[in-house]
DNA sequence: CTGAAAGCGCTAACAC
DNA sequence: GTGTTAGCGCTTTCAG
């Protein structure tokens, strides 16, 4: 089974050369002597040794997906099930392929992750960024190889790509506004990540064109989980908002239970408005209006962009922008308040 | 920063092979010869180039995990990246790193996947079995490095660590017939996937020690989704069970969605249990008794067996049946009726 | 168009 | 203890 170019080349009756120029798609190679040796390795099923491969040319056709993912619950959402999916199907066509860094422990795993990648084991890494200035993050950003990031990042230099979190949470905030609402609620992700300020910061951009303003006692913080977002709902409950917009779906999911609880109706009572468009939200009850983001889209426009990146046909800092588009369930009011009626799902652009 | 061991050594004062036994902990270096080749090390930030350290040992030091998940609604659920967790987790800690092989498509992919295998780009696999007899699993098991199934396989000589989805079904239909309930409903994840099999047969053993038998009218079929538990419910509706035994918590969320639908009490009217222990069920209403399984520990256990096969310590099939626990929630009654009353949760090992 | 030869960076006998 | 030497399997000049 462990054949090698020269076994064969002897088969076929040439040296190692050309077999190898014809495993390389040469084109200096005559038709009959490349159908023979071609021939040749479909019969033994040789496949070329990835390590000498690699060691000779540099390169090892392999991804670093590296998950700074301390926060454990985080993985109970499905939001990086669907971005690895992305990347691993864009790698895949690209023919590459994709090692998994996930760290628990970041100050332990740092030192391993530094030395795997200057082992030149991986071509090209893409790391999650959650939160604001990770110091893991910060180290890997200094590598030596093309890096991407998946969330817009605060480290100058370095490409990433993002999906238009502000300009959906502003978008959001402006449909409730346009719905009628007045005393709108948020229940804001976390603000020392990124993607959970810009959406604060959208949300509040969203009400200034509407000409109000984010009451104090009308914001109440969660951390991306379910509880958390009841947690805060609960806290809100007595500010008598008549809307809520929840940074992401699973918090929302939490503002829904406790609003069910206290026998509060959604949307009559408090309209609800999400982020993300997890397939759960569709399902909750009443199903939710929300922000969804294409995260699988996301993932691979990374893998895109690290590509073009490690063949030099990019220079960082590349960075892109992936629009995100509203989808109007029940939880909002606006089926109840519109005219559309039962006229199905609507969806609007962000851009 | 492409420095090699030649360059250590010249700075070093040595050649290079005292410094690959440095590197490799060979006890038969002198203490001060060592003390300062590390320290050049160090100064360096010099690391062994992974492709010809490969090349030369014969390993890679990478594992591959192997998802077959055409079925897409799969990755909706927090099994698979507990599973990557636990995995990685386990990984890490060994020493090794994570090759991710995702197939959408299985047919074209296969080829792919063999061609990294059997470059010997991986050590060892481990792939989850999901369906019976899958075309993928069958060549991949047959493949000359180290396997390890998650699930149950049925091809001989393969290892394999699954969960006691029999043990654990039966332990849901007993559970359910001594709080009193006679017309137990099935809700069964699919019979093509070796898991979904086993649950249905554990249903029905648990059912037999009770003296009941499984009523085809109280039997509905679903495919994990929450949807399919959604349709299955109400085609079981009619039958009016009082019980309902779903084969996995995202069904059973469905099933809960389409008993609130119509009204019905969960658990006054109908008892339900759910199989896994997902987050969610903690969260749904009511909150979903179920078996919980260990889905990180079993990626684990994945890893530990693996590294024995590589290693040679053990040789296939080595397997191992992970047990699960019943966890009494609302949904069941059984707080409704015991002594419990708010005891909180209790649960019960299978073994 | 094809073969011979020189390494890629490392490990592992084998000498000293 | 430490250095020398021979490859691991492949790509890539360089001749012819």
């Amino acid at each position: 089974m462990n054949l090698t170019l020269e076994d064969i080349g002897r088969l076929a009756g040439v040296s190692r050369s050309t077999v190898s120029r014809v495993i390389n798609g040469s084109n200096s190679v005559s038709v009959d002597v490349r159908a023979r040796v071609q021939d040749v390795i479909r019969r033994t099923g040789y496949t070329p040794n990835a390590a000498a491969r690699s060691l000779v040319s540099g390169r090892s056709g392999v991804i670093g997906l590296l998950i700074p993912s301390r926060v454990h619950s985080i993985f109970e959402d499905p939001y990086f099930p669907r971005l690895i999916q992305g990347i691993s199907a864009a790698s895949n066509q690209s023919g590459t392929t994709v090692s998994l860094f996930l760290s628990q422990d970041e100050v332990e795993e740092a030192e391993r992750y530094m030395r795997v990648i200057s082992s030149g084991f991986v071509d090209g890494l893409i790391i999650t960024a959650t939160r604001m200035a990770d110091p893991l993050m910060v180290r890997m950003a200094v590598a030596d190889v093309p890096v991407v990031m998946i969330g817009r990042s605060e480290i100058g230099g370095i490409s990433y790509v993002d999906v238009d979190n502000r300009g959906g949470a502003r978008q959001a905030a402006m449909h409730l506004c346009g719905l009628g609402r007045r005393r709108i609620a948020l229940v804001a992700a976390p603000v020392n990540t990124i993607a959970g300020l810009d959406r604060l910061n959208g949300f509040v951009d969203g009400l200034a064109s509407c000409g109000l303003a984010l009451d104090p006692q009308l914001r109440a913080d969660g951390d991306f989980t379910e509880v958390s977002g009841y947690r805060a709902m609960r806290q809100l409950l007595p500010m008598r908002p008549d809307a809520v917009f929840a940074g992401s779906d699973t918090m929302a999911m939490g503002v829904l239970r406790a609003l069910r609880e206290e026998g509060v109706r959604v949307p009559q009572d408090v309209a609800v408005v999400g982020f993300d468009g997890l397939a759960a939200s569709e399902h909750s009850l009443p199903p939710l209006t929300t922000i969804r983001q294409p995260v699988a889209h996301t993932g691979a426009r990374a893998v895109y962009i690290l590509n073009d990146l490690m063949s030099g046909a990019a220079n960082p800092p590349v960075s892109e922008i992936v629009p995100v588009e509203l989808v109007i369930r029940e939880s909002c009011g606006a089926r109840l308040a519109g005219a559309e009626g039962a006229a199905g799902r609507r969806v609007d652009k962000t851009d």
